[in-house]
DNA sequence: TCCATTACCTACTCGCGAGTAAGACTACGT
DNA sequence: ACGTAGTCTTACTCGCGAGTAGGTAATGGA
């Protein structure tokens, strides 16, 4: 009588597609909760449910599977606001709803956002390259929405004006995004708005009034 | 013969006080390079010129020596920003100075700013109580500079408003920080007025045309 | 029914780095 | 000259966690 002594009586026989979901999920989980070097190999086989060799057979080493991890998580953001961008909406218009997707993203994958946010910002981890890459295609995403946004109008941005731009914005968005944590009685959409008036109206104008509302 | 066989002759007996600024330096510097997980002891003694245990004896265990680096260099760049913003000018005015002296703050300091700004976004590290109570006060700074900024305006805006543009401003400060280090050609001053165009006067009006300068 | 393949595990090795034991050398006061 | 207080070192211990060796058991095709 061994029997399942305790937990979870771990769904055995899996087909190999299944198990490395679970143990990205598991992974992107305890990497956000600890961050890459605290995060014990251990620990994430145990959290998926599954023993170590286990990971080292499918995702390969711990590095591997972090930046499969970052991978993963930062196709489907990109894609996510790339595809709300997408559109031959007024410029103004794609911004807001960039930001939208963005926050709503957040919310609904903060594991996920932790990941990619903390840990590009923590250097000195074996993983530069593809979080360089990732915060790479990022940037110009953000920089090409503001290049359209100015298109035909009287001053349009040059790149060099841009992409300091489009760098202080991503900074905004992602301090905000933390700031959330602390303050989560906001929803996606109030936060884009927040952030979309300081980005376009100023504080200047915000102070005497002035404010930007979504168009209905 | 014996002698320095090789590298530097090691000052000897020095006494505690100047050790101990010695290490803190040497800290700060590998935290910065390699965050504080992977910076090791021994790098940081070897970099302090200095053997181990007299981390130890002076400094205490890893965790106390980083909260000591996090410590020094937040007292300084508090009272840098604090000291540039508390005057009677125009709260405009206020805002611009506090931009400028904590770009000069980075340029001057860079390994400090990284250890303050990319640890403490980088959690799981047992360092949490230290960084977080900086990133607060910081907090506080900026929202007083925002609040008193509106102040007798049309519309003063209330704590629930300036708090989460203080954390957004505070983000694209940073993000415009480590910008920076990839855009090594602009100037402390440049950035400041840039991030000060940002904040106040908006992408929509800067498209029209309309930038803020700094009065004479 | 038997073999091959694929899923999966227990139980290790082994290096790296935090922290320490135990003493050595120097300077100064008396 | 000699103790004592403070500086500073070499040379360890020891645990944690990455990575693996070597095997078991279920499934599916012949």
């Amino acid at each position: 009588m061994k029997a399942e002594d305790n937990g979870r009586p771990r769904s055995r026989r899996l087909p190999r597609e299944v198990r490395e979901r679970q143990i990205l999920d598991a992974a992107v989980e305890v990497f956000a909760a600890r961050g890459f070097h605290n995060a014990s190999m251990d620990e994430i086989s145990e959290v998926a449910g599954v023993s170590k060799p286990m990971l080292y057979a499918y995702l390969g080493a711990k590095d591997e599977l972090f930046i499969a991890c970052v991978r993963r998580e930062s196709t489907l953001l990109i894609e996510t606001i790339g595809g709300a961008a997408e559109s031959d909406l007024p410029p103004v218009e794609q911004l807001w709803r960039a930001l939208r997707v963005f926050f709503e993203y957040v919310q609904r994958n903060r594991a996920g956002w932790t990941v990619l946010h903390r840990q590009t910002n923590s250097q000195g981890e074996p993983n530069v390259a593809e979080l360089v890459e990732w915060r790479e295609r990022a940037m110009v995403l953000i920089a090409e929405l503001l290049a359209r946004a100015t298109d035909g109008s009287a001053q349009p941005m040059q790149p060099q004006q841009t992409e300091p731009f489009a760098a202080a914005l991503a900074g905004a968005g992602e301090a905000l995004a933390d700031w959330w944590v602390d303050n989560p009685e906001h929803t996606a959409d109030g936060l884009a708005m927040r952030l979309m008036n300081m980005v376009w109206m100023g504080f200047g104008d915000l102070v005497e009034g002035r404010t930007w509302t979504p168009a209905e």
